[in-house]
DNA sequence: CTCAGTAGGTTCATTCACCGAACCCACTCA
DNA sequence: TGAGTGGGTTCGGTGAATGAACCTACTGAG
């Protein structure tokens, strides 16, 4: 976000943490990886993001901890990108921001509900479980089902494979859809 | 934002959500709404952001129905910013991004620390209140402490104001610090 | 009555980030 | 040999952010 390089604003950790995930982009790339995504063309089609930007912004995040770059494959080499635990702490902030969206911008129909997998029940604000009392579900236990605001038939396979019930994090193979 | 006219990333409440407050800036004036801060002038002083630049995001977080514009005295015509209800329900958001960034960003010391007023506890990673077993402490109910990380002796008045422990939401009047 | 001061802006030139398209390279497969 | 794929970099054009200057009501002091 670079705020400057003075800025007073610098005495708080919301603009600390803003001055990594702050940019435009940065927070939906933070988000696909929840949902699966790994790898450079998986974000560019599912995102439309201009190339040179994804490439900036998976460099700043894997600088800043919050991916990490994995080889996944060595002929030809092919890298990955993955939540690290710093990632994985956004998670809350992704929810709740989420959950705003979709109750407080008119016109917005719930895109993808996320859910406490052992029991089924929807997650709250806070990413909570509100049947079991299970304050900070962490999101490898989260199942994310589409919503009815989803077009059902897009056209990149990300937006596809997306499509059906499966949990965060694990990994989206978008060849074998 | 604006992730260009036709972006396929509209069908996602996270998205959506940060059409609106996902600018530079915007999500520091929401921030500062919840610490109390109304006038113009004192947005101006305190996030040390360009004139232009706060008219702007005033004004699209009014359109947007996050901020409210009221008028407090007719002569000379005065007007501050509150936060509706649907900027208030942006507590969660706040709270769990400023937890991040005091945990995740090496050298970040904490700032403040955000207590229930009601029992004096500290709020949780995701906002609740470990004592009392509140799981949703709204903002109101919320107390700010300077914490060691703030510059004791900051320059302009609203920081200097903000070094006192004070209820989010509570207006802050500068001019008699 | 005049003058300085204040709240809340607008205008302007410059800089910087984003954008889309084109290009590049290493490797594989037919 | 040639097309295809993954993962980028380079480049010119556009739009937004920046800081400084300017503007308009209005007030209060002398």
């Amino acid at each position: 976000m670079a705020l400057g390089k003075d800025y007073a604003a610098q005495q708080c950790s919301i603009a600390r943490a803003l001055e990594v995930i702050g940019e435009r982009w940065t927070l939906l790339v933070v988000r696909d990886a929840f949902y699966g995504v790994r790898r450079y063309n998986d974000f560019l089609g599912h995102l439309g993001i201009p190339r040179a930007v994804l490439a900036t912004r998976l460099q700043a995040l894997t600088e800043a901890g919050v991916l990490a770059k994995r080889r996944y494959q060595e002929s030809p080499p092919r890298d990955e990108y993955v939540l690290t635990d710093s990632g994985k702490a956004l998670w809350p902030t992704l929810r709740s921001l989420g959950l705003w969206g979709r109750d407080h911008i008119e016109g917005t129909l719930p895109m993808r509900t996320f859910v406490h997998a052992e029991c089924g029940t929807e997650l709250g604000a806070f990413g909570q479980c509100p049947a079991c009392g299970n304050i900070g579900v962490p999101p490898e236990d989260v199942e994310m089902r589409p919503g009815p605001g989803l077009d059902p038939d897009p056209e990149d396979p990300v937006s596809r494979a997306l499509l059906t019930p499966r949990r965060l994090l694990r990994p989206l193979d978008s060849d074998r859809v």
